[in-house]
DNA sequence: TTGACAAATGTTAGCGCTATCATATCAAAT
DNA sequence: ATTTGATATGATAGCGCTAACATTTGTCAA
């Protein structure tokens, strides 16, 4: 490897070669409508043959503002938050902005000191998970100079932008489902206790009480990592601590999964002994067998439309709406689709 | 929000209220062995009480270094690369580097441009996917006046340090287990067909066509991004257009998964009828039912050294062997398992 | 008490770029 | 020709920090 130092070509090396001064080369790379055509031409033919690229560090001190987007989330391993991300990047990568990512592995006092971070080299813009952020890392970004959008959920009190769907709403919906199918003796699998799993929770057991059918044995929880894995082993729990369970709302879809697996290890048929519902819809939920009801929520839409109003508002350009709420739906398919079928047969 | 200039702290700030030199700080701040320990304390104070946090941008122009390690992957979305980085952020979390990621979504010129982009930085080190850049990103990567880690495969010819596995042997080895296992009629799915996975593909047919047991028919690829549905979708073709396969190598566990849904949803039996293996051995591969036979290949580890070796060689300490093969294993479950015994039945 | 040497701290000069203001250039209008 | 008002370019002063060298302070032996 090469560690000798090569000189390093500066804009001022440009500036020679092409025979203008140092402010025009650095005005042709950053507002080149302030140059003329004939200069902007001579000097990218001497930023070519010298192979010159400028040096973001000295051009965000110098600025004072940097075009990297600070982007934080909990998880990297989850697929949610993988897709998330993949949203984020394509539109990111079609601009002029960097996307810098951390994740806060679920702690609040992680997060606060990535935003500290972050913050300090003064990106353009932020886009963080959730509305449940410690009271300082809430201070902190309230008074940030850079716009922010919040993702992954819904509140009323945004920091500035914010797109999600509500949690409660979502796990409302599917907890509905399974009691409309027919279904009344009514379980719960959760990992990963985050606040909006905890909302999800929290619907299912508001609604399942308002219907009479909530029974707190039939909530099998864990702290631990959501997995595939974990919905097998909580499922394992529930089909023995509960065995007359007739239908099981995993609060993801690798749970779900995991628990469609351990009742196929079991013998116990899904639907027919126990209809299985997921949530966020993933892909394998789709071609599952039998495939699995799930809740369908945006995940890729949430990053690209979230970069998006970030990218418009840093250009002056403010959203209509600062909340955007984009909505689920349920997906009702075979894993729990025979409730009533075979209750009225 | 606060878009008004508060004027930024800076070290001559803390300098003056502490009394002490602008270098002092600095030095306080990166290398406090040669600050006294009363100094260091005195400067403390006041940073905390300021609020002070260094501007990264100075000190990266200042220094003409960078605390950045950059990433390049392929994919985000591709579970196999998230389980590489995170295990890499895993050991950058607990270091004073700062992880930079970029994703080249396969394309050699896209990963020129990151390249470049990076480099530019000046980052202390960089980790990079495979070896099949293209001829001008290896020039200047081997020009690169930074440590270097390629992951994902193995080879000859390292830029500096090295750490993967070889996805010929690997794929050698699951398609040797199904011949050994007594399968003859062998079927081949593959999809995204980039570098790594043409070296598994080649591994199944020179095997099989040693055995004697290579159909070209039988062998289906999309040059799609793998995913459970293109597992169905091919598995499907498969099954129509060579109904007589009796075992499937697939060239990931996403494949295989979609193809063990296809042949339940289809009413073929696995491995009665048709024996699947996948490649990884994901979480999901051990719980399925029947569980997949896959080749264990060691991801979060990957990553975990990969950074650890570049921390260890940026500091000074030279990898006792800059290229680590962390070789594979082929786990052996029901999705391959009963072949000898029905067929000796 | 004095020198000698190490430890601690200070002074100075940039890193490569942009903001800001100043100056030059040029076409069109007088 | 001369004024005018844009348009294009230049000179200068930092952005906040660290490298490199210079100086001061402290410690111990003689």
């Amino acid at each position: 490897m090469d560690l000798g130092k090569r000189k390093t070509i500066t804009i001022s090396d440009v500036a020679r070669e092409a025979g203008v001064s140092l402010m025009t080369v650095s005005r042709a790379l950053s507002q080149p409508e302030r140059v003329s055509a004939k200069t902007i031409e001579k000097i990218n033919l001497v930023i070519d043959r010298l192979g010159f690229v400028p040096n973001p560090n000295a051009r965000a001190l110098a600025a004072g503002r940097t075009n990297v987007i600070g982007v934080l989330v909990p998880s990297i391993s989850n697929n949610v938050f993988a897709e998330v991300l993949r949203g984020i990047y394509d539109v990111a990568d079609g601009s002029n902005f960097q996307v810098q990512f951390a994740n806060t592995r679920y702690s609040p006092d992680e997060e606060e000191r990535i935003v500290r971070t972050f913050l300090n080299q003064k990106p353009a813009g932020m886009i963080v998970s959730g509305i449940n952020q410690t009271g300082r890392t809430a201070a902190i970004l309230r008074e940030a100079n850079c716009r922010i959008v919040q993702i992954m959920d819904l509140g009323d009190d945004p920091f500035d932008m914010m797109i999600g769907f509500s949690h409660y709403e979502a796990a409302k919906a599917a907890t509905l489902h399974l009691i409309e199918s027919g279904f009344s003796r009514l379980g719960l699998l959760a990992a990963r206790l985050d606040p909006r799993t905890e909302k999800r929770i929290a619907a299912f057991k508001d609604t399942a009480r308002s219907a009479g059918l909530l029974d707190e044995a039939k909530i099998i929880t864990s702290p631990r990592t959501t997995s595939v894995r974990i919905g097998s082993m909580l499922a394992g729990e529930l089909l023995e601590k509960a065995p007359d369970t007739d239908a099981v709302l995993c609060i993801n879809d690798d749970l779900a999964l995991g628990a469609l697996f351990e009742c196929q290890r079991r013998g116990v048929s899904v639907p027919e002994q126990i209809a299985i519902c997921g949530f966020n819809d993933m892909e394998f939920s789709a071609l599952a067998h039998p495939a699995l009801t799930s809740v369908r929520t945006y995940r890729e839409k949430m990053g690209t439309m979230a970069m998006q109003m970030l990218l418009s508002a840093i250009e002056g350009q403010e959203p209509e709406n600062p909340v955007v709420d984009l909505g689920f739906e349920v997906i009702e398919r075979e894993s729990t689709g025979s409730a009533r079928r075979s209750s009225s047969a």
